[in-house]
DNA sequence: AAGTGGTCTAGACCACCAA
DNA sequence: TGGTGGTCTAGACCACTTT
């Protein structure tokens, strides 16, 4: 492997694996060529195709078994990895997840640029609710542009149990990076209001955050309510 | 540098640097040894001191600037480790602390359970502020039981620089622990507001800790507020 | 026993920055 | 120019899992 515009050879390596995870070389929980063997086929070392690779498990592209393999990782959902707990039940629980629907809206400005878009866009607004043991904890609102995944339907999310990622990535061809996650605290507007059952204005801990895919372009946009009261919120280490 | 318990040598190599940062061995924003040097005073190479320390510049414990050195993060203390970057001005920016005051109050009945104290106990309350870029983001209350802490001074904690984790194990022993970290949103109360010059209620990011001993005596109840109006927070991976 | 990931070394060269 | 971080190698050994 030659030197590139200047990039370091983990990096070319990076990209190349994952061009070969996008291209479905390796399924799902399969396991990749040893170390060794990719370090031969890049023209690199053993050391340097293991930098290349720690970069991908710890963006959760990859996992290892110490002993068995290097695996292409299942896609869990891209947000709300954390730990969740009621205070008054304090056991690690995760969270179910209720799809409330999915409707076709037009981008604003904001919501335009962020997205990379023309003003006016067609998105799908999809929204779910969040609960722990019963209770309401969260509200997550996803906009996808159209253009990219058109005929989202309703039926499609629950069949996948709403795992988003994996829609993306199966029906439409976009595989999505994690991006990063902001965290805010936001008054109660209207709509989350009456969605999570709490009074207007109420304090809500906000988390945003834009996936892209591996190009780089915007691909979904997300924001989460999270009420805050009751719940003991810790953001997870990663996956 | 000797197998110990079976632990890989760079994470000896985390401890031990690690520790060196909260002894002060070096001072804030001073370069440490070069990696060489390091790999020579522990007895490991270049190649496992690099590797430790990318974990502890990934934990923005340390930041290096290439071609000049590693030097000790700010913010070495125990709440609020992350990145904080102003939307107007959106570099990774390390926030100045200053510190407000600190007094005596008495335990509410709350407080004094959570600390374990007899309803009443003296306890120092520890003000600080934090500033991004000459703006207020944050506030930062520390309580800490006075039987444990006597004598608890603004000058001696000015002269630390406002690192309260080296302060309670230089002057007093007390070596403390991370705890966990619960993440809310809150309306600004009225102390809040006037320090942080914000409206009443305005939410606010709230981040609790409870820090113990190692011998899981709880020591240091921490809150803070952070604005997040115009300030992107993002919790950071800890160990 | 064989194959995998996990760690470590000694040495090398480059890019960057300061004096 | 000299020192620092940043990258890379070839080879080695260990720990773990499967056969």
């Amino acid at each position: 492997m030659k030197k590139l515009a200047a990039q370091p050879l983990y990096k070319q390596v990076i990209r190349e694996v994952m061009a070969a995870v996008e291209a479905g070389e390796w399924q799902e929980d399969e396991s990749l060529p040893s170390e060794v063997e990719l370090g031969q086929r890049f023209g690199v070392s053993q050391g340097t195709v293991r930098k290349a690779l720690d970069a991908l498990v710890a963006e959760s592209v990859l996992y290892r078994r110490q002993g068995v393999g290097t695996f292409v990782a299942g896609m869990s959902d891209f947000l709300m990895r954390g730990r969740f707990a009621l205070l008054t039940d304090p056991k690690g629980e995760v969270p179910k997840i209720e799809l409330l629907g999915c409707v076709k809206i037009h981008a604003g400005e904001q919501l335009a640029e962020i997205l990379g878009l023309r003003r006016g866009a067609a998105l799908w607004q999809v929204r779910r609710l969040l609960r722990v043991a019963g209770q309401i904890v969260g509200l997550e609102e996803l906009l996808l542009p159209e253009a990219n995944f058109p005929e989202l339907e309703m039926r499609r999310i629950r069949e996948l149990k709403g795992n988003l990622r994996e829609l993306c990535w199966r029906d439409f061809g976009v595989r999505l990076q994690d991006g990063e996650t902001r965290y805010r605290a936001v008054c109660a507007g209207s709509a989350e209001a009456r969605l999570l059952q709490v009074e207007l204005n109420e304090p809500l801990l906000q988390l945003v955050r834009l996936a892209k895919d591996f190009s780089g372009k915007p691909q979904v946009w997300s924001v989460a309510w999270l009420k805050t009261e009751e719940l003991a919120f810790e953001p997870s280490v990663s996956a």
